[in-house]
DNA sequence: ATGGTATTGCAAATGATTTGCAAAGACATT
DNA sequence: AATGTCTTTGCAAATCATTTGCAATACCAT
């Protein structure tokens, strides 16, 4: 089942209208798949329907983080990133140059709750992030 | 050699006034560890400089940034944090509950970077964040 | 097709952070 | 200690991302 068709399928389950704003954000967030400012998206969405209001981008944006379909970013001061929560977790690096955000599917998180040290703190992880800043090898290519 | 004599000797070296404003900053951000919002370190610094102006704070704590005396996190989607850099490399647990934020001092990246697969990405990694969110053991016996 | 309720667009509010500018302060030099 | 220069401050206003109140509109079960 495709990203769109299952975000959608949720969002009835849920009770919530499936209007036009809300399919084409959808739309938007499953054909690409990095994560997008509010910003972005408003941008990727007015190709499909010109007319959309900020509001809308971010009441929805946030709805969809809320149930689950896509996943709020914190990677810079300006702005959080939204994109599509995967099922497969993952983690980002991010290009200081250009500030092209990628995912890995490498996570370390495994090996470090294991160690002693960590059991000592007494804290329940419930989510992680892990972040990697650094220079993309387009942009290194570039000096 | 304290923080605080150590961030004032920074500041001298590249030239920069050593103002009662930012003498205060400093102190507050030496004396207690903890990451804190600028509006935190207002409140902090209000106590022994009373009048000081919030783009006064804002202003040098960029400042400390930039000369690596203070690091900026992003943790929340809210406001950044500032805390003391710390020569010792560390990352984070965050309360979900109370929003306590601790330092601790286990690094997944060494064994990361390391990885094949990692290496395959031609991505040449300068900083990372690691931040594990949970409840923390005050929270979880309260409940 | 209709009606009730969720959702939208709009415009204004909010909250963190930044900026321009004139006045005040730091500090090297006398 | 006084002087001059250049940095820094306080203030008020601007900015930018995000949120909110409200009336108009669009969904969708009937």
């Amino acid at each position: 089942m495709s990203n769109r068709i299952n975000a959608e399928k949720i969002l009835k389950n849920r009770g919530y209208k499936l209007t036009k704003q809300r399919k084409v954000i959808i739309e938007a967030l499953s054909n690409r798949g990095g994560p997008y400012t509010a910003n972005e998206v408003f941008s990727l969405v007015s190709n499909k329907y010109s007319g959309i209001n900020f509001s809308t981008i971010y009441r929805n944006l946030e709805l969809l983080v809320k149930l689950g379909i896509v996943e709020k970013l914190n990677i810079n001061d300006e702005c959080c990133h939204f994109k599509l929560a995967g099922k497969n977790h993952h983690h980002h690096i991010i290009c200081n140059k250009c500030g092209e955000i990628k995912e890995i599917d490498i996570c370390p998180f495994k090996e470090i709750v294991n160690i002693n040290k960590f059991k000592e703190l007494d804290f329940q992880p419930i989510e992680h992030r892990f972040e990697i800043f650094g220079i993309c090898s387009k942009c290194r290519s570039k000096e």
